[in-house]
DNA sequence: TAAGATAGTGACTGATAACTATCTAGTGCC
DNA sequence: GGCACTAGATAGTTATCAGTCACTATCTTA
């Protein structure tokens, strides 16, 4: 009858701490956004995740019926506290476009904090093998636009932006430069921060969108 | 000598052809971009591009030492054809500043044409298990930013441009709205064309670049 | 036309993944 | 204090993939 049984490694673990499904769920989903963070997405495995929450491989089936699911999971936590930063950044915005700036660094430096996000978002593999998240994230993206459009309406109607502007596409461009300086860092790793480049990026993004008069 | 030779299945391929080396090669790297094209890139297997030769999976590794050489090849691939096709839409632009216009359309047609590209500068994975397409595509940016700063210097130098524009920072967001583009055409698939948002973006770059005077 | 070089074959290996059947043991409730 | 419930453990199964290797078929050349 397996002889040896807790001699097995240095793993000393004493757990057997049973806790709460809801609790267990919430620390899948950061351990599995900690370690796409530091290692990217495909590479994380069930059993990487397990281990580092101390269970069993087979412990986290019983908390989501696939590891898709977790994924989804992780992408509407992100949610959750993604709007929830970049709402309350837009609020203390003196003007339209006041709020769009501090949105925009509201939000990187949302991801800049949690670098799993732009892995998951980029993720092809994951978002094709599993339709939910793409239509998810397609979902979040549109939704965001909107705000930034609505924002950049706002400040057509209030003479801050160029009355030919095409506020639509200024939101798509507005995003794009988020995923494009976060693209651009993730490939340079430390030889380039998102932070500083975004503040440097920015002022430009602001020159094609600001009225001339001021 | 095998009795049923072509009678396997609908692949029609002439079988038992000897290739030369070097035309296998660049017949494999070709297989890898267009099944990176439709499927992602880490779901292309080698027995896929053997499939798609109508080789046997073993074949490949006369050719490859590795697989991830095959990537590598590719994105050598890759940059010559790019890099071709930029330089010769840049000569023909009027003035700096045009020339950047058509180095952009240039780029942005370029890719739509060639799917494998993103996905293969977007797969994380990839680039992280193997240091050496890292290295290659921070090569490549970097010397793309570089290209496009140069144009930006020569347009301020013409008064084409603001005056006090950064113009490493204006060549960051500048790849960096490429890349924005594509993955949200990737995110979104078919339901928005890269070409058309590129369309109505450019401007909005264009008018955080250019000297207000004009 | 024989011999050497090499592209390609086919069967195999070892690693690793997700997922599962079955058993064990805390926990709260009566 | 016993019982139902369920988190977790253990030990699988199945599948897939990169890479290997001994051998064979084909091409080239002397």
């Amino acid at each position: 009858m397996q002889a040896e049984i807790t001699s097995t490694d240095g793993v000393n673990k004493p757990r057997r701490r049973r806790m709460d499904a809801g609790e267990r769920q919430e620390e899948i989903i950061q351990a599995a956004l900690d370690l796409a963070a530091s290692r990217g997405v495909e590479s994380v495995t069930t059993q990487d995740m397990a281990d580092a929450l101390g269970l069993t491989q087979g412990a986290i089936f019983r908390h989501f019926p696939t590891k898709d699911d977790i994924w989804l999971a992780a992408i509407l936590w992100v949610r959750g506290r993604l709007m929830k930063v970049v709402d309350a950044a837009a609020t203390k915005g003196e003007n339209p476009l006041d709020a769009l700036e501090k949105m925009f660094f509201a939000h990187v430096s949302f991801i800049a904090r949690h670098p799993a996000i732009p892995r998951l978002v980029f993720s092809d593999q994951l978002l094709r093998r599993d339709t939910r998240l793409k239509l998810l994230i397609q979902e979040i993206l549109t939704g965001y636009e909107a705000k930034i459009a609505g924002l950049l309406g706002q400040a057509k109607a209030a003479g801050l932006a160029r009355q030919d502007l095409d506020e639509n596409s200024a939101a798509t461009l507005f995003i794009g430069m988020i995923q494009g300086l976060v693209l651009q860092s993730s490939i340079f790793g430390g030889r380039r921060s998102l932070q500083e480049e975004a503040k440097k990026v920015f002022p430009i993004y602001l020159a094609g969108i600001r009225a001339r008069s001021d």
